[in-house]
DNA sequence: GCCACGTTGCGGCGAGCGCCGAACTATCGC
DNA sequence: GCGATAGTTCGGCGCTCGCCGCAACGTGGC
């Protein structure tokens, strides 16, 4: 019997297939865990009704639970969850445009110049510091992408510490960008990197959402460890990029 | 608002959720293409019935088509979706195993031993040439996968011309055996040694379906270009693996 | 101890969807 | 041309599943 493999598509897919349960697992993809009540209220659903969704999304493996006191935490399962997850949402349905009439504006500003995508930077700043690191040839496109000699040095120089390889994730990853539809770090690296941005202040979330916003080093630490002149990257939402279309939002 | 990746996500997840449609995609897996009347016998529902998911899932993006004739050919559109269908076809749900008392007997043996998976080689053969390009120090397993220089060029070498870099698909990826719970070599690298190991007879395809048996110059390449004793590999099935769980199917 | 709040379980309603059979169209072989 | 075969379209049936409101439970603050 060829059902072994279909029953497990199909528990996952059936899973992610539903508006609310993709609501709360693409609001989780910034990596944070999130409570019954939080996420019951960004969806727009009774409390109720989310909890039996988070039963069946945690009983499947998406994501895990913790319970503190009164309130029931919840976050994505591992990375390899939130990787599918996102590159489902990346994949785009052929041509025949729905004619999305969107704009980037409003709070939506603070998202497209720079928020985390679960646990690396994206948005314009995402790309910028990858557009960055190819340029100094710290990191290799060819076939896939990989960090040269010089970029696991620099890592390691920068971090401390030698980039930890362990597990099967990989240390340099590309994840494409939706609002900047160009492709930013992911991986290992990508997420040590965010991990180290925000420690040292280069970057601090906006309120409580992925939005990220420069921090007080930040200036001074872009422009000396990868030549990014943040003020002028700013400056650039203000003329829009080269046929950047309506669609926005996760990343 | 945050709902246009949320109908991206949850209208591909909901062409996967659905018994039928997933059997489609896994049997498509084999990377061949298949009439809308074969996938329909293979799944066990009426032509009809067939058609329209077929419809749906080619409006979705999954599935590419081509008429000949009076058929109607289907494959998938491209390897990201295939790359898609394995990844979430791999997420296991969370312990307390459903007591899954299978056992890899008759036809099943086939497909343990070689087998296509999508485009490259799986099953214990597949393994085993991922295991002789590490060994040879060809490949390299640290963080992720690549090959060494010695490898493209071994590669180059191989095919007569350098492996294709183009497109973003990477040129080695790590694919995870279902039957043998270990990473075989996928990605161009992989696809193109699966190519290179057809047009030469080195294996052949059993029947109609993905399983794959040595050719006539197979014994002798794969003994003189990886240093691989079919033979023995196919002596050693009779010899379960170590912790080879009941657990078999595509992969 | 008491109240407020976050969370859970249950009953019931309504919509969506997968299934089939029957009728219809298109292609192939003779 | 004619029958056989592959595929599509349509109507209708039945089941699943997401939703809510209400009642109940546990925790934390006073």
């Amino acid at each position: 019997m060829t059902t072994a493999p279909r029953i497990a598509l199909t528990r996952l897919a059936g899973l992610l297939a539903d508006g609310t349960r993709a609501a709360f697992c693409l609001a989780l993809l910034d990596g944070r865990a999130w409570t019954a009540g939080e996420l019951a209220r960004h969806a727009g659903v009774a409390p109720s009704t989310a909890s039996e969704h988070l039963s069946r999304l945690v009983a499947g493996g998406v994501l895990a639970e913790e319970h503190q006191g009164r309130h029931r935490y919840v976050r994505l399962a591992d990375v390899a969850v939130a990787q599918l997850i996102e590159d489902m949402a990346a994949h785009d349905p052929p041509a025949d445009p729905p004619p999305t009439t969107l704009r980037a504006t409003g709070s939506r500003r603070a998202l497209t110049f720079a928020r985390t995508c679960y646990d690396h930077m994206a948005g314009r700043l995402g790309v910028a510091v990858a557009d960055a690191l190819t340029r100094r040839r710290l990191l290799e496109r060819d076939a896939g992408i990989a960090f040269t000699e010089a970029g696991v040095a620099w890592l390691a120089d920068l971090l401390g510490e030698p980039p930890a390889t362990t597990g099967r994730r990989p240390l340099a990853r590309l994840c494409l960008d939706w609002t900047e539809r160009r492709p930013h770090l992911a991986g290992a690296a990508g997420a040590a990197l965010c991990r180290h941005a925000l420690n040292e202040g280069w970057v601090t979330r906006i309120g409580s959402g992925r939005a990220l916003g420069i921090g007080p080093t930040g200036g001074e630490a872009f422009s000396r460890v990868l030549d990014i002149d943040v003020v002028a990257l700013k400056l650039s939402m203000e003329t829009p990029m080269t046929s950047s279309s309506g669609r926005a939002d996760t990343a």
